[in-house]
RNA sequence: GCUGGCGUAGCUCAGUGGUAGAGCACUCCCUUGGUAAGGGAGAGGUCGACAGUUCAAUCCUGUCCGCCAGCACCA
């Protein structure tokens, strides 16, 4: 006999090896008839499954939110039964459930197009209608091997033979449709129903692996009900319309072109932008003891060959060839660590001089592989916060806390309270001792502990030199990026040779922290205006305030008001074209410009303004030096309005 | 880097083996209008680059560059 313990707490015995669906049978017909799996002891399972042992019982129905992957990897294997259908020859590997949808990966000499896609929605349906039963079938590894060698499914050979030994085989059936998977499964193909699409296809190596033949992997959606495909189809098009390469353009604030591949032109609005977070940031540090520097663009490779970057990282490095008479080859800096090291290592340092804090606003270079590239999110020129703290080991822990916190600060001051952190601690392939690894990663943790944070272990994801933190922020529309980092280094400081002296008179190594709080700021700039949809925050948007007149009876007094705004450290401009203000209007508020000082005869009369926001067709009036006393404390940097608040 | 797609005016996009079009934007003129497009006229393109096929290439072929999606990569 096994014991089921029901949601409602009901516990009940049933004869060893009944299946969960002759246990909804037992309990009612209807409720038989509506579930389309179980979760035992909170895991979900075939209806079919023998119950062997004692469980919790849950019966998920199609409309349970747990049935959603069901319904995803069920209409992946709809797919995929429907392009062998209609592309014979086609192989079939592996089709796992994605957030918000699924995709399947198949092997075919020609490749699939988009415009196939009605076709194989088609023949889906087809299926779907159909509703044969999932049916599961445990196959020996030789009958298995048999089968896929005969049809010359070889991925899914190799798949068998990937299986670990002990774990059993499983065959899902779909009619005459099978393929070899995990499961779970919903009790019958119809279940599906109709609320999917295929979205897109790409490429996608062969596990994973660039030394791979290379698949097609179809893209599909999948939803309980139709609403909340199209609601999926809706959040898509909102999505694509905060792109900041679009947003970047329409706010005039930078753009790309061909001769400069992954490099940023920044226009005016732009670099006022990304001057407001070097401003910002400068401030931050120095509050907190940070020394800004600044260090060679380029340096003598052999420099890169001593700190190991020239070994490792080659190919993504930019030499220069300059002139024939000299062969003296420079690298364009990709990190600003080994001339802070310089920093450090010019004149003699004491353990007084510990902790030492050098940070620069250092633009580096990044041969990024061309597929890599994208807006500002990925570019082969960007400019890093990038501190590096010199410590004792004994310091380490402390000073990582310290980080953490202002990083922590930092992400609040710009609208991001979601943040995850990341720990990665030794890969394989490392260099140090292994006990000041242990010391390196028991200091990241108790800074990790000291936050309070949630936190996840990326396991063997450390850099070669030495254990991280990583900062994960969850922008307005749920998704992850990853931002500021803390990097315990155990070797460069010893490979360039620094030292300093130690209270007992010998040379000893410092440790140290590298620390990126932006990361980079092209790639932060890209991360806020798709957080705000480019609706920036007053103390962030480049222009502030534009002052635009009815007719050009106001133009005296419209730049009286611009001037009033500049005397209010008020980013402010006028628009005294002769157009009409409805035209004015939309087309800055098209520009995401977050204030509108709209100025006629009655506001000129009475020194006054009529405001307007964006995103708001609301107006109101204010006397002029009110409106600008307003507009000025709202547009205060976070940080200073924190300060003159304390003060 | 790999696979697939794309590259025509500042932007969004039509189009054709016989040297190109729309809307918006731009310039000028008219309009002085109270909160998301007033009217008219005009100008603007080596059709990504380089080869090849052809009497003739923006269109067909090849190579390269760039962009987009995904994969791989990301010190």
């Amino acid at each position: 006999m096994v014991a089921l313990t029901f949601p409602d707490g009901a516990r009940r015995d049933y004869p060893n090896g009944i299946t969960g669906l002759e246990v909804a049978k037992k309990i009612s017909p209807s409720l038989a008839k509506r579930t389309v799996a179980m979760a035992l002891d909170g895991v979900l399972a075939d209806l079919s499954d023998p119950i062997e042992r004692d469980a919790s019982i849950e019966f998920v129905a199609r409309d349970d939110p747990r049935a959603l992957e069901l319904i995803r990897h069920d209409c992946a294997h709809v797919m995929a039964e429907a392009v062998q259908t209609l592309f014979p020859g086609t192989q079939v590997t592996i089709g796992p459930v994605i957030e918000n949808g699924f995709y399947y990966d198949f092997f075919r000499n020609q490749p699939f197009t988009p415009e196939d896609f009605p076709a194989i929605e088609k023949k889906m349906r087809e299926i779907i209608t159909r509703d044969r039963p999932f049916t599961k079938e445990v196959w020996s590894r030789e009958q298995a091997k048999k089968v896929f060698r005969d049809r010359g499914e070889n991925f899914k050979l190799e798949l068998v033979d990937a299986i670990p030994p002990g774990e059993e085989l499983k065959i899902y059936k779909q009619g005459d449709w099978f393929d070899l998977c995990r499961g779970p499964h919903m009790t019958s193909v119809g279940k599906v129903g109709s609320a999917f699409k295929l979205m897109k296809i790409a490429g996608a190596y062969w596990r994973g692996d660039s030394n791979n033949p290379m698949l097609t992997r179809i893209y599909g959606t999948a939803w309980a009900a139709q609403d909340e495909l199209d609601q999926y189809i809706h959040r898509l098009e909102e999505a694509e319309k905060r792109d900041h390469r679009r947003l970047g353009r329409e706010m005039d604030l930078f753009h790309f072109q061909e001769e400069a591949p992954g490099a940023v032109f920044w226009h005016a609005k732009g670099w006022t932008l990304f001057e407001a977070l070097i401003a910002y940031m400068r401030r931050r540090q120095q509050e907190t003891g940070y020394l800004e520097v600044n260090t060679p663009q380029l340096m003598d490779s052999a420099l890169w060959v001593a700190s190991g970057h020239m070994e490792k990282y080659r190919e993504m490095m930019f030499l220069t060839e300059s002139r024939e008479d000299d062969e003296r080859v420079f690298t364009i800096k990709p990190m600003n660590c080994p001339g802070h090291v310089q920093i450090f290592k010019n004149g003699l340092k004491s353990y007084r001089d510990l902790p030492l804090k050098l940070a620069e606003f250092g633009k580096v270079h990044r041969f990024e592989p061309s597929g890599a590239l994208h807006g500002l999110m990925r570019v082969r020129a960007f400019t890093q916060d990038d501190a590096h703290v010199f410590v004792t080991e004994d310091q380490i822990a402390a000073e990582c806390i310290l980080i953490n916190d202002l990083i922590l600060s930092i992400y609040m001051d710009f609208g991001f309270d979601d943040v995850r952190i990341k720990f990665s601690d030794r890969p394989q392939k490392r260099i140090g001792e292994d006990a000041v690894w242990d010391k390196a990663e028991a200091a990241l943790m108790s800074a990790l502990k000291a936050s309070g944070r949630p936190w996840t272990l990326n396991a063997g994801e450390g850099a070669f030199y030495g254990p991280k933190l990583e900062y994960v922020l969850r922008d307005a529309i749920g998704r992850e990026w990853q931002c500021g980092t803390v990097q315990v280094d155990l070797n460069l400081p010893g490979r360039l040779g620094a030292f300093h002296i130690a209270p007992s008179g010998e040379k000893v190594m410092p440790v140290m922290i590298h620390q990126a709080n932006f990361g980079s700021l092209e790639r932060f700039i890209g991360i806020l205006i798709e957080h705000y949809a480019g609706h920036l925050p007053l103390w962030l948007s480049p222009a502030q305030a534009l002052v635009c007149t009815i007719t050009s009876d106001a133009d005296a007094y419209a730049s009286e008001v611009v001037a009033a705004a500049k005397r209010a450290g008020i980013r402010a401009e006028a628009d005294l074209r002769n157009e009409k203000i409805s035209y004015k209007v939309r087309e800055h508020s098209l520009a995401k410009i977050p204030v509108l000082l709209v100025v006629g005869k009655k506001e000129a009369a009475e020194r006054a303004v009529s405001i307007r926001r964006l995103g708001s067709e609301q107006q109101s009036v204010m006397p002029l030096d009110a409106a600008l006393r307003a507009l000025a404390a709202e547009a205060t940097p976070p940080d200073l309005k924190r300060t003159r608040e304390a003060a």
